[in-house]
DNA sequence: TATACTTAGCC
DNA sequence: CGGCTAAGTAT
């Protein structure tokens, strides 16, 4: 941080106070001159390089209460005598000591000349109200200004490098669509009888203050070859507006940076009289703003320039510090509110350390729990969804989930994400298994489920529930596969898993319900454990296997058929499903999967 | 030295 | 444009 930075800094702080008093002074009808000694003197604004030059004009002019960025042109505090030649405004000695011949109607205007702020003396006559209504409207109007009316797009386009050819792109206006395009545009405002004509040149500044040049080169019709900005000259008698069709960025290599600064200093460009400044390790390359600096030429040839005016800030639609956040999808959107949900986020390119996940509804907001680790490769995030603010909803909750850049407050577009009513048996699988108990199974075997699979019409409107562990109807598991007496058996086993039960789609937990409900199953499992084990897995599986392929004829040949009503998708689903099992089960189960796999 | 991320540039 | 990536840089 160099001094003078520092000194503009508090520099402009103080003009800001100033300001302040003197609205308040002015609102309050104060009767007296005034004088505020400055702490530094005020520059002529047209003699350059002192360090008062330096100040950032635009923070006196937030100040003002016009909603338009408006520049005062550099001037200002000269009796609004129009148009004034340059040596009139450059002759700061003049300035100093003239009294302000229209002080009593235009006392902001003459608000700042000489070593001090000289208030104007304030009779009745005028309300202090109007008087200061009149203040701001002369201050606004005494000279033309240069406002831009239509910022450009802060993220439309990538900045190119010079290597990869042609236009670099042209950057569009904020308030561009597809179907109507619109570029940044720029209008001279104010009084421009007896103007000539307006060079109008636009370069690249930094993002922050003090604007300084910035490395990067404006490309485009009307940039010279080479130059890195832009210049273009209006009549603001036939059009005051000009808009910048085929204007793009060029970003310079680090290592050229230096070369692109030092060629902007041989132009002559820098707006806000930043100087040589060495640092410039901190620079932000993603980011920059257009400069407008002002040159008005009147018809006697006089010359005078206006205060430079910027514009928002153009990021790097590449930069993945600056990009635009975006959600491609969640593997499920909906889970209790509970919380703890395991979502699979994918995204466009984050940065771990400096990304959050929402969750909002109305003023209820929490985050997605997620450790920088779980950010896959900028790409993908894997969080747990936070418990919602109501943990005994009866209803479904929506709220929008969406990801955040802490570092700039820069948000993505929002994805809807559903709570669910905490519902321990969402698939009413304990009912079921109290129903076959009842029924007896085994009774009949055949009788296939119809109704029940209508059963699972719940289960679709909850595609995504969470399961709570049941209660383990045996305690031995093997006992519950080895002797699936029936399928409620089968679905404990099914429930049980280590795995995060939320896993399961609505299609797969369909299809569980639905193998519950065949009697295939049950065999398959009574079969297996007759089936003499035979699977070695150090050995090479295709022997093996093939004698295993035999047994499953032998053993299941009679079934063949119905088997083939259900996908290898769903079968091994089931067999994976059950492959948590523990010692000979597992193993029985593997030869399983093998058997299928050849014989499916 | 491995991994994560950025830069510079290619297609 | 925008996806992709080798090379470079940072951690």
């Amino acid at each position: 941080m160099n001094i003078q930075h520092q000194i503009g800094s508090v520099m402009s702080q103080l003009f800001f106070f100033v300001d302040l008093i003197e609205e308040i002074i002015t609102q309050e009808g104060e009767q007296s001159v005034v004088t505020l000694p400055l702490p530094c003197p005020p520059p002529a604004d047209l003699l350059p390089q002192t360090p008062c030059s330096q100040l950032p004009r635009m923070h006196r002019q937030s100040s003002s209460r016009l909603s338009q960025p408006v520049l005062v042109a550099r001037g200002t505090a000269h009796p609004p005598t129009f148009p004034q030649s340059l040596q009139q405004l450059s002759d700061s000695k003049e300035m100093a000591s003239a009294p302000p011949s229209r002080a009593a109607t235009s006392p902001a205007s003459s608000s700042r000349p000489g070593h001090g702020l000289r208030l104007p003396h304030h009779r009745g006559g005028v309300s202090s109200k109007n008087r200061g209504d009149t203040s701001m409207l002369e201050r606004v109007l005494e000279k033309p200004r240069l406002v831009v009316v239509e910022e450009p797009k802060d993220r439309g386009m990538r900045f190119r490098y010079e290597c990869e050819g042609r236009s670099a792109g042209s950057i569009l206006g904020v308030s561009s669509t597809e179907t109507n395009k619109t570029q940044p545009t720029i209008e001279i405002q104010g009084p421009v009888e007896g103007l000539k004509r307006v060079k109008v040149t636009v370069s690249l500044v930094t993002k922050d203050l003090p604007h300084r040049p910035h490395p990067h080169c404006l490309v485009g019709k009307d940039c010279p070859l080479g130059s890195g900005i832009c210049v273009v000259t209006i009549n603001p008698n036939s059009n005051r507006r000009h808009s910048f069709a085929n204007l793009g960025i060029q970003c310079v290599r680090r290592k050229e940076l230096d070369l692109s600064l030092q060629k902007r200093r041989s132009q002559n460009i820098d707006p806000f009289q930043t100087g040589h400044t060495k640092g410039i390790e901190d620079l932000d390359m993603n980011a920059v703003r257009l400069c407008f600096q002002c040159e008005l030429e009147w018809e006697d040839s006089r010359k005078d320039s206006l205060s430079p005016v910027v514009s928002s800030t153009i990021y790097d639609k590449k930069a993945t510090t600056t990009s635009q956040l975006k959600i491609t999808c969640l593997n499920q959107y909906r889970g209790s509110c509970i919380g703890k949900t395991e979502i699979y986020m994918l995204c466009d390119k984050v940065q771990k350390d400096d990304i959050e996940i929402i969750f909002r509804r109305g003023s209820w907001k929490a985050n997605g729990e997620f450790a920088q680790t779980d950010v896959h490769r900028q790409i993908a995030i894997v969080f747990k969804t936070p418990p919602y603010q109501d943990q005994n909803i009866g209803e479904e909750i929506d709220v929008s989930v969406s990801l955040r850049r802490v570092s700039d407050q820069m948000e993505s577009e929002s994805v809807t994400f559903t709570y669910l009513p905490h519902n321990p048996d969402p698939y009413e699988v304990r009912r079921k298994i109290r129903i076959k108990s009842d029924i007896g199974f085994r009774e009949k075997p055949c009788l296939t489920v119809s109704p029940h699979t209508a059963e699972c019409a719940p289960a679709a409107e909850q595609p995504f529930p969470f399961l709570q562990p049941l209660n383990v109807m045996s305690s031995d598991k093997r006992l519950c596969v080895a002797q699936p007496a029936n399928s409620a058996a089968l679905a404990d086993t099914c429930y049980n898993m280590p795995q995060d039960p939320n896993n399961h789609t609505h299609d797969e937990m369909t299809i569980i319900n639905q193998l519950l409900e065949i009697p295939l199953l049950d065999m398959l499992f009574e079969s297996t454990i007759d089936m003499p084990c035979e699977f070695d897995e150090e050995s090479n599986g295709n022997s093996t296997l093939t004698s295993m392929d035999t047994n499953f004829h032998q053993n299941f040949g009679s079934c063949a058929q119905d088997f083939t009503q259900y996908s290898d998708l769903q079968f091994n689903m089931l067999v994976n499903e059950n492959q948590n099992l523990k010692s000979e089960q597992q193993e029985n189960l593997s030869t399983v999967v093998h058997v299928k796999e050849e014989a499916l």
